[in-house]
This record gives structure tokens, sequence and C-alpha cells, in this order.
DNA sequence: AAAAATATGTCAACAATGCTGACATATTTT
DNA sequence: AAAATATGTCAGCATTGTTGACATATTTTT
């Protein structure tokens, strides 16, 4: 590994060296991601603004129409973020027409979440431009690869659980 | 694909299926990029919370260990923030003698910045278990599936210029 | 039946990190 | 000398996260 000795600029060291892969550490990996993914939300950003929406409401149209009939509390526990925080952004798409709420059917105290139509409609405008991407970045890639790429992502995940 | 039929509930249409890859979209990049950059992220998080740092923080850090001697101008290019956004950032970082600013050599208006041998302790610090993670995620896979992932993080970005 | 627990909603305040607009300073280029 | 450039700074605002406290309806437990 390089010595990476601190020079010393207006008396304060400082190190002039980059930080590079010799420490053992992937920065392809860390900076792609972070760069992917920026892009990768980039697209249903500029969509979204057209309705005054946000990426907090893109999750929650997102999660409801995987999974229609989920409960407020089922929401709270895939977003991983507070009530206060998603009732917000839920009462406006409730508000907008994007999702309804009905009482469950057994535990009358739930809201079980369901999209409308508008709000499926909403869900796939906002994936479509996800898609395109995929399909550019798995072009020209094997089955194979692919498989690869979505053990990877699942890889780095939490374990459930814990 | 599906019939997906709206159906009434409390009189209002609304879809109680749930949306799958059936559109040709592929839900479970789409869902394992947002699990696994959120949890990507909070590795380092917990680290920046001891200094009151924030994300913000962590890209500064980081980038400026990857290119000692970047000038804010580059700084700005590379996060793709506003300079107002940035300035409070940095200057917290600069205060707290994580980042040093050297006026250019040749053009004196331009703050150079360097990394304090603080700053990239912290760097390596925050680069740690991501890297942890990272190989958690490549372990058990080839050399031509580690490389598919990181072609995939390209092709998931931004082509340069346009 | 009464009490406790649960699911959800709501009010209020605050923090981090984006943004825009305006203007100041130092330095370099024209 | 004037214009352009690199940076800094002040002020205000938006989004989306947080905590804490409390209210309501409903279900479960005692």
């Amino acid at each position: 590994m390089g010595r990476q000795t601190p020079e010393r600029k207006n008396t304060i060291e400082v190190y002039d060296q980059p930080l590079t892969g010799e420490a053992g550490i992937d920065f392809d990996v860390i900076e792609g991601f972070f760069f992917a993914y920026r892009d990768f939300i980039s697209d249903p950003d500029a969509i979204l603004e057209k309705s005054g929406f946000g990426r907090a409401h893109h999750r929650v149209v997102h999660f409801v129409n995987r999974e229609p009939g989920m409960t407020v509390a089922d929401l709270l526990d895939t977003l991983k973020i507070t009530k206060q925080s998603l009732a917000r952004v839920l009462k406006q798409l409730v508000d907008s027409g994007y999702i309804r709420q009905v009482a469950g059917p057994e535990d009358r105290r739930q809201r079980k979440l369901y999209p409308t139509r508008a709000g499926r409609e909403l869900a796939l405008a906002l994936a479509e431009p996800q898609q395109q991407r995929i399909a550019r970045a798995f072009d020209g890639m094997t089955a194979e690869d692919r498989k690869a790429v979505k053990r990877f992502l699942i890889g780095m995940q939490n374990t459930r659980d814990e």
C-alpha cells in the first residue's frame, strides 16, 4: 500500500494523494452506487414535480400498488419512517385521489390502502423511465450477469429480523 | 398480462391486485435498489451521528479524499448541488479540522480542498462498513459476476456531457 | 363490564439538506 | 479600465425526516 505521507500546506498537514483502492476498498462500487442511485431517482422526480409531489409520495404510491390492501402499519414497516412523516404525504395522496383508505374487514381499526385508477397509472408512469434505465444497463448482459446483479442488490440489504 | 379490473370499495374504484412484473417492469431491481441503497448509507450514518455530521458531510469528505486538490467548482460539479448548499457543510468540515482550503497556486481565486489527517481517517472509517457490506454481497460471486455488477452500476448512470 | 392494549390520526416543534435570489470580494481576463 | 470568474455570504423557503404528547376508535385481556 502507498505511503500517503501528509504534506504541509500553510503549516497544517494535509493529504495530497488520492485515496485509492489500495486500502482494499471498492471505491468504484461505492461511487457507482451513489451516482447510479442519484440518477435513477431523478427520472421519477421530474414527473412528480408536475403533480407537486416528491420522492416520499413516490415510495408510498409504489408500495401501495405493489401490495394493495396493506395497512398503514405495513407501510411504516416497509418504509421505516415514523407515522407522522408518513401521515403528511399519505394525506396528500388520499386527498388528491391517488389512494383510498378502507377500514379493515376483520380489524376495523386498520386502514387498508388501495390505489385508485389514477394511483395505478401514476405508479406505472413513474416506473417507466426507471425500467428504461434498467433495460439500458442490462443491455448486452447475459442472463447470468443479470442474476448476479439481482443477487448483489439483495446481498447489500440488511438481513431481515435481527 | 392480467386483467386488473378495478374493484369498488365504498363506491370508489380501487385496484386490489398487486402490480407485478407482468407489466414488463423489473420491480425486483427497482425495489432492490431502493432497499440496498438505504441500508448501504445507514452504516456511515451511524458513525456520522457521533460527530454531528450528516450524509452531505460524508459526500464532501469522500470526494475530497478521492481527489485532493479539487476546487470548490469541481466539487459542486461532482455533487450537483448549489454552492449555498455546499457552503454550509463545507464550512463545518473546515472549522472542525477535517478539510483544509488552500488558494490555488496558479489561479488564486480558487480554493483547493485537501483532507487533514482527521479527514482522511474519517473517510476511511466511513468506507469501512460499506466495504464490509460490499464484500458480503460479493461473497460467493465469480469475478465475472462482480464485473457485471460494476457494469450495471455504470450503465445506470446518466451519460456524461449531454 | 372495566381496563389495557393496539391502530391510527393529529398538533407542534425542530433538524438536515436541498433550492432561489441577491449581493460582496478578490482575482484574472479582455 | 471593464468584464468575467471563483468563491463567499445573507435571507428565506420547501421537502422530508425526527421527537413528544395527546386523542379516538376498536379489540383484547382481565
